[in-house]
DNA sequence: CGATATTAGTTGAAAATGTAACTATCAAGC
DNA sequence: GCTTGATAGTTACATTTTCAACTAATATCG
């Protein structure tokens, strides 16, 4: 078989992330008792500033559930705000605290630090071409395109 | 800040990982009843032939829990076989059983199909890049190495 | 040999996730 | 304006994962 498990994609992204997640997560996680999707949802409004859950789903390919109960959690650490908006009042603009955007702050500079640490093994062109592929492949799906709330199928 | 989201390494990884994994899951789920764990579990015993369980774990970055769970579940579905091995009978050697290494084969060629689809966006030279990036990230913990049963600290 | 420490693996309870069904609000067609 | 259909988000329940405690077998040290 031409076929070599230490090459196989998936396998390879998803120890690489596992990976680099774990070490990250021990920050978010004992300096403020925050579940990996809180970090990414906070990361998100801090970064886009304000935005709906369902925004959030959308750019961070989370599923609305784990966005609900991530902001629910958020916000009983007042880390968020959340306005219903009065012209349609299914949505609720999501926004930090001056609690939350401090905590995003302090652990931006320790992602862009960790950021740092993991790239410095790479050639600056490794790198570009690292990240450029990363981005690209998520695009990616086997013949069947990702439409809300549907898996692709290969 | 010179920081941004869409480069922040472990969650471009998190992304590309879970994609291509929630493709490639639809094969092994829908057909065969299994799980990721499973699949990687079934995989390396294919790959490697016979191994322990703790050596699965070592190889596959797989916690024992997780492991031992997998390993019951494939043994009850036949596909892998535990043997207690005579000098020190806490050790299991597992194989696959000729139904496993069936299953095996027929996921192996759907899987190198996959990452060939997967692959084929990048020119050769971004391929190789991409792969030996991955590879290498992995061992890139944050100044702590990980021991057995212990989380890398950034 | 006997006590203690290690190692392989399992198990039960708690936490997190995924699935599907649900509520609430708005939009559209008649 | 009332019915049907979408959309935003929540909740209940089942599955999966994690954590910690456990069993069983072997190794080590006195």
């Amino acid at each position: 078989m031409d076929f070599d498990i230490e090459d196989f994609l998936p396998y390879l992204l998803n120890r690489a992330a596992e990976s680099s997640s774990a070490s990250f997560q021990q920050i978010y996680k004992k300096e403020y008792g925050m579940l990996r999707t809180e970090w990414r949802v906070l990361f998100h409004l801090g970064y886009y500033n304000e935005m709906t859950a369902s925004q959030i789903c959308q750019m961070g390919d989370l599923h609305k559930t784990k966005v609900s109960r991530a902001v629910s959690a958020l916000e009983e650490k007042r880390f968020i705000h959340r306005i219903l908006q009065d012209d349609d009042r299914r949505f609720a603009r999501l926004s930090l605290t001056p609690k939350g955007r401090s905590v995003y702050d302090a652990l931006c500079a320790q992602a862009a630090q960790f950021h740092k640490h993991l790239m410095a093994d790479f050639t600056s062109e490794e790198q570009d071409i690292f990240i450029d592929c990363l981005r690209r492949i998520r695009g990616v799906k086997g013949g069947v395109l990702k439409k809300q709330d549907e898996k692709g199928l290969f």
